[in-house]
DNA sequence: CGTACTTTTGAATCGCATCAAATCTGGTGG
DNA sequence: CCACCAGATTTGATGCGATTCAAAAGTACG
């Protein structure tokens, strides 16, 4: 477990990463870049906020341990900001890992918030992803409100896929824990609604009928 | 089902709901009181979104429609902003209802971004109440991702709670809804828990042991 | 006092979690 | 290139807990 905080070259930070385009200037000054293997913590529990995570590529994840030890995944990004909710807090309540080589903008948060206060631009962006945010998990919240292992996939692929054709980006098993399921029974009833023909898969690409 | 708008009277309003007293003077001009009673609809899925509604008391929930006909909660506001997402939305994604008496303020969704862009104080205030609906969305999912009755009930007084005391502000019933569970298994493992001494319900009062 | 709604209990059913185990896969090192 | 390993995928069997349907009792309110 290694990680490396290196030179930035912002041109190419941009291009993987549109919302580091976002960055004022006096703010990049101050960023941090890094880059972490997979399976890396960014943080814990408890952990005092020193900064804001933007990640650039690769993978993400804010998880707690539900006391029975399995893993709950509150957020997952694969591109832009992790934990927004951090900016207002003192201490993490979540922990963060990576799932794979992921590089990573690291803003400490008192200048976050000092370029919050003077850029309007920067600031407008940031309000429209904890905006982006609340829906994102509004809809999650109304899928674990179904109670059916084949209604969940259907809300899935309708909510994050495009014209009812999903392109899955991670491995049916992390899929699982994300729709609230244990992996035994998204399998099942992948390959059941499959038979009944009110989905079409196809290796990562799923469809509904 | 009517309702009435009537003249403002700031200082009972900021009394009743503090986040009232943040709106700035040129906002306050544009805002309109509205009197609503118990199950009026607020707006509708598709509407066009014209305002920002504050609720001052009383009771509005924001609320989706399962295919199978069941409600699906996704937000209870019993005081401060409601379905704060549609300020970047042009129409709404979800139903808003009241479910008792409610007094709201509406403030046009023009001049309440105005407002963001030209008061700090306002802005700073609106920034962190998207910050807390983030944390309390990511609660309840993490709730929801828990697979029996009990952990819900015990989540729920933990996250909701002081100190393992929650003092119920609703019916079980509609309490059930929230958790994502049938009323009649809230009831049952409401019993079986105080049986085990897991839990001490009195009335609305229920605590951890 | 009647009506609507919540609370409560019962019984039957079904779907998901769980435990177990085999197979497949991609990546690593010899 | 092949052996090997960790993890993902798949299938099977079992049990539990939640849903569902039904109905009775309690409660609030006009």
């Amino acid at each position: 477990m290694q990680s490396a905080i290196e030179k930035l070259d912002w041109p190419s930070l941009i291009e993987a990463q549109p919302a580091a385009g976002l960055i004022p200037i006096g703010l990049r000054q101050q960023a941090k870049r890094l880059d972490a293997q997979a399976h890396e913590p960014l943080f814990r529990i408890g952990d005092p906020v020193r900064c804001v995570y933007l990640v650039v590529s690769g993978e993400a994840r804010l998880i707690r341990l539900a006391r029975n030890g399995s893993e709950v995944i509150l957020q997952r990004s694969r591109g832009g900001f992790l934990a927004e909710a951090s900016l207002e807090a003192r201490s993490y309540h979540c922990d963060a890992i990576t799932t794979k080589p992921t590089t990573i903008l690291m803003l400490p948060v008192a200048a976050f918030r000092a370029a919050l206060e003077e850029d309007p631009i920067f600031r407008s962006a940031w309000q429209s992803q904890l905006t982006k945010e609340i829906r994102k998990l509004r809809a999650q919240c109304e899928r674990l409100s179904l109670n059916s292992a084949a209604d969940r996939i259907s809300h899935y692929i309708e909510s994050e896929g495009a014209d009812g054709i999903l392109t899955l980006n991670q491995s049916r098993k992390s899929w699982a824990a994300e729709l609230g399921l244990s992996h035994e029974a998204l399998y099942r009833t992948l390959r059941r609604m499959q038979s009944e023909g009110v989905l079409d898969v196809d290796g990562v690409r799923l469809a509904t009928k």
